[in-house]
DNA sequence: ATGCCTTTGTGCATGCGTTCACAAGAGGTA
DNA sequence: TACCTCTTGTGAACGCATGCACAAAGGCAT
């Protein structure tokens, strides 16, 4: 029923959770699940299960439930991961190695194929088996490797430098481990992942949480 | 005017994000700042800055803006960064090792001060100057060095129970990297970073770009 | 002191996301 | 065939988040 270039964001960011949920029933041997059971190992209501695949077109059986496998694949078929995505890795300091040995990424469909840095240091270095190459030869890299996604692992500072230098070459999406807000062309989709914005976050509720004791210490004095 | 307890969950998550803007500004000399011009390093609209900020209290003046350094430490004592939160790692394979030489925490007023793993080829080793303990002494680390937020950088399979002795141990709150439903108390906030996941979302808006383009030729030809 | 200009704080409307609740549909059983 | 049970698909209500638009308020210049 509802086209693929329709699912709601908020639906787009669960598929991924439902797969997984898919792949773990799968490897049990069972052949269909119900809304309910799914929902339970994603960790979510059943009826948004319900709607969330009702996006994807009707596959569930009333009185039955899903056919996994079918599901996967049309899971897979929304996501793209019918074909692999090469991915180039821009940063090559801690944590842009720590995702280069991150096995991760390969097993799901994003090889990783291309690593790069600004720094003469870092340049020519082999990590993981793949040569450390120029961040001036990126457009390079990406056109004959045909890469699609780039991840940003460099300092706040050069992020948007390197975001442009990938919308450049061609890139088609973007995931960003720097604090920064990027600039990108509205065809560039962008996913950011803040490790010590995490950690704030966290503070607040952790905070609160003393606050409120203290609070009730304070009544009962 | 609202309580700290109060704030919604949505402008929680982007009081780092101004938290972040305004240390950049004050570097810069400046003293005060409006909601426009935040909103425009933030990335957000201004109006939603001034509701944001109204949570916090009110520190505006009107025809003026917001004196940074204020807001800051007001931004702060939500976040409850006014002490450090000590951090333990779990898990030390590629990624728990680049989180434990990641220098973002530390300067962001999270230390990381104990690496844990559950293999004995990784205990005793020394990462980042912190010597590796057995995730069976957990409990006995966490609270003599009191601390707060344990990080989970386990296979997924090792994370649930990996959390419950984190809960158990008397950590405050949890950030996991492990693509798992963790089940833990409610009194414990739990933030999760999965980083396979953030692919697949950006391979559906990647996708259907592709979708679209070739809808578009479908339909001229 | 007065008036103008700037910027905040917020009421209100809109839209998205979530959840309930139930009718409709599919399969199994007698 | 007829009935019963189970589960889906979705209409509808609710709640949260967003963003507009404007009145209130502070400061500065004259």
């Amino acid at each position: 029923m509802a086209d693929v270039r329709d699912i709601p964001d908020a639906t787009v960011s669960r598929l991924p959770v439902y797969r997984r949920s898919l792949v773990q029933i799968i490897s049990t041997g069972e052949s269909t699940i119900s809304s309910a059971d799914l929902a339970d190992l994603a960790g979510v209501n059943a009826a948004k299960v319900r709607k969330d695949l009702s996006y994807l077109g009707t596959y569930g059986v009333r009185g039955v439930g899903y056919d996994a496998e079918l599901l996967l694949a049309q899971i897979d078929g929304v996501l793209g991961l019918g074909t692999e995505a090469p991915v180039v890795i821009v940063g090559m300091g801690n944590l842009g190695q720590a995702l280069a040995h991150y096995g991760g990424f390969q097993s799901k469909g994003f090889p990783i194929v291309a690593l790069v840095d600004s720094s003469m240091d870092k340049v020519g270095q082999v990590i993981d088996g793949i040569v450390v190459s120029h961040l001036d030869d990126l457009e390079h890299t990406v056109r004959e490797r045909e890469i699609s996604v780039g991840i940003i692992a460099t300092p706040g500072g050069a992020a948007q430098e390197v975001s442009n230098a990938l919308v450049a070459a061609g890139v088609r999406s973007i995931l960003t481990f720097a604090p920064t807000i990027l600039q990108v062309p509205d065809s560039v989709p962008v996913r950011k992942v803040d490790l010590a914005t995490e950690l704030q976050i966290l503070g607040y509720y952790r905070h609160r949480e003393v606050t409120e004791t203290t609070d009730s210490t304070d009544r009962t004095a």
